[in-house]
RNA sequence: GGAGAGGUGGCCGAGCUGGCUGAAGGCAGCUGCCUGCUAAGCAGUUGAUGGGGUUAAACUCAUCCCCGGGUUCGAAUCCCGGCCUCUCCGCCA
């Protein structure tokens, strides 16, 4: 959510940021909205005050024993009035806060203007492209070949878009999890959080998932709960609604998570493995920070991620997201995609972004920066560290054999009670 | 799920037979003073949001005692709904 204030003032750079972002909202009636706001606060407010002037005056003539009845019924009126318009009061700010809240973030300066996936920019590739002496297989036929990967039985189950895994491949995908986990914990700073799977709505509102997306997200009926579509909306909730101590920050927190997406309208698209499913496991880091700090977080919360696919020998490309692919609520974002030969293609395995104040705005977390200061809003930052079924793919793919094995990569073998690689 | 109790400022804790109570008292914090040092003592001070105002402050007005409604000239105080916490019972990994 942007602050009310900044729109006033900068409406043009609002208006070309949702542009281009291709967003549509009406800017000029939440000005408008805000005039009328301000002209009811201002009538409201001098009538209270004669209310509170005249009120004190009642309970003076009462503890006197003189008769103030007409003072009352004068007062009795003036504060119909004044309810009359504090409904009318509200009503405004209900609209305004609603119309806010489809206001997209405004995309930082460094930000390439584009519409599409096309426009995004590559940043930097990391590792070899192998070049293999047989016919590359996609992950699902190697996924069947060493038994272990069932999306049949998931859609039996389930519907479309889920699956099994099974024996080593399962342990794998632990293995991947506990590695992760390890090296944020162990390495990058980052301290473990288990965390909620169900959220409500006002939480699912401060990330920014509700109300744009909310079409996206799995919602638990008679609750009012929704499955989480990643862990951020749990860990940068986390604080919602405080006002964090000075010293506080940075905070960093990372969290392993089963992730629930409808996927809405996205069918025929990349429908094939385990590459677009309705459930997945990722692990998750979140940054709270200083506002002055954010955009070089943004670079260590993009290495630590980078840091994954490096240790398992992934080749990798990193691109900045334009500003017509960047998400509602991101100022700024970072893509990570691995190299899965397969497929040829390069699956994204991370979205790291740095929030600005949007997100802090929109679930009143603040921060007091000195003893005494007045508190402001941090940012925050979010990254997947990584993925999981991706990333799954691709070391089925990048990891091949020609006689059907997988090759473990040596990363996580101590995970996996030292097995070198899973086939017949 | 059933039966009770409760949610007040950074914390503890009064007020809850409606009327200078944004809220006593205490603790913590800050600023002076004082005392060889420390401790103690004395005085003052310390919340948030929004409107107006200012280059910025100062200043000023309104709102806020879990949240949302209601009663009333006036509500932290009374009534209704919701959320959360605690205790006991039931159920359960």
């Amino acid at each position: 959510m942007l602050d009310l204030k900044f729109i006033r003032s900068n409406p043009d750079t609002v208006k070309l940021a949702a542009r281009n972002k291709g967003e549509k909202v009406d800017i000029d009636k939440i000005l408008e909205l805000d005039k009328k706001r301000r002209d009811i606060i201002g009538e409201v407010e001098k009538l209270k005050s004669e209310r509170n002037v005249a009120t004190a005056e009642i309970a003076r003539l009462k503890k006197e024993g003189k008769d103030a009845s007409g003072l009352i019924a004068e007062m009795k009126k003036l504060s119909d009035r004044i309810s009359g318009l504090d409904d009318e009061l509200r009503e405004t700010e209900t609209e305004i806060n609603e119309k806010l809240l489809w206001v997209p973030n405004i995309p930082h300066e460094s930000v390439p203007v584009g519409k599409t996936d096309d426009d995004n920019v590559e940043i930097r590739k990391w590792g070899e492209l192998k070049s293999f002496d047989f016919k590359v297989r996609p992950h699902w036929e190697i996924g069947e070949m060493i038994g272990g990967l069932d999306i049949p039985h998931g859609a039996g189950v389930s519907g479309s878009g889920f699956y099994f895994l099974a024996g080593p491949l399962a342990g794998l995908e632990r293995a991947l999890i506990n590695f992760m986990l390890d090296l944020h914990t162990r390495e990058h700073g980052y301290s473990e959080a288990c965390i909620p799977y169900l959220v409500g709505e006002s939480a699912m509102r401060g990330t920014g998932q509700i109300p744009k997306l909310k079409e996206d997200m799995y919602q638990i009926e008679g609750d009012g709960l929704y499955l989480i579509p990643t862990a951020e909306v749990s860990l940068t909730n986390i604080n919602a609604g405080e006002i964090l101590p000075p010293g506080s920050l940075p905070k960093k927190i990372c969290a392993f998570s089963p992730c629930f997406r409808r996927e809405a309208g996205s069918y025929g698209k990349e429908t094939r493995g385990i590459v677009r499913v309705h459930q997945f496991h990722k692990v998750e880091m979140v940054k709270i920070v200083e506002p002055e700090t954010s955009y070089n977080e943004l670079e260590s919360l993009l290495e630590n991620a980078e840091r994954v696919l490096q240790s398992l020998d992934l080749p990798y490309r990193v691109r900045v997201l334009c500003t017509g692919d960047l998400s509602f609520a991101a100022a700024k974002c970072y893509d990570i995609e691995v190299y899965a030969p397969g497929m040829d293609s390069w699956l994204e395995v991370s979205s790291c972004s740095n929030f600005e104040d949007f997100q802090a705005r929109r679930m009143n977390l603040r921060y007091r920066p000195d003893k005494g200061a007045k508190p402001i809003f941090p940012h925050t930052l979010n990254g997947s560290g990584v993925a999981l079924p991706r990333t799954v793919a691709a070391i089925l793919e990048n990891c091949q054999t020609k006689d059907g094995q997988v090759v473990i990569p040596e990363t996580l073998r101590p995970y996996m009670g030292g097995m070198d690689r899973i086939g017949k």
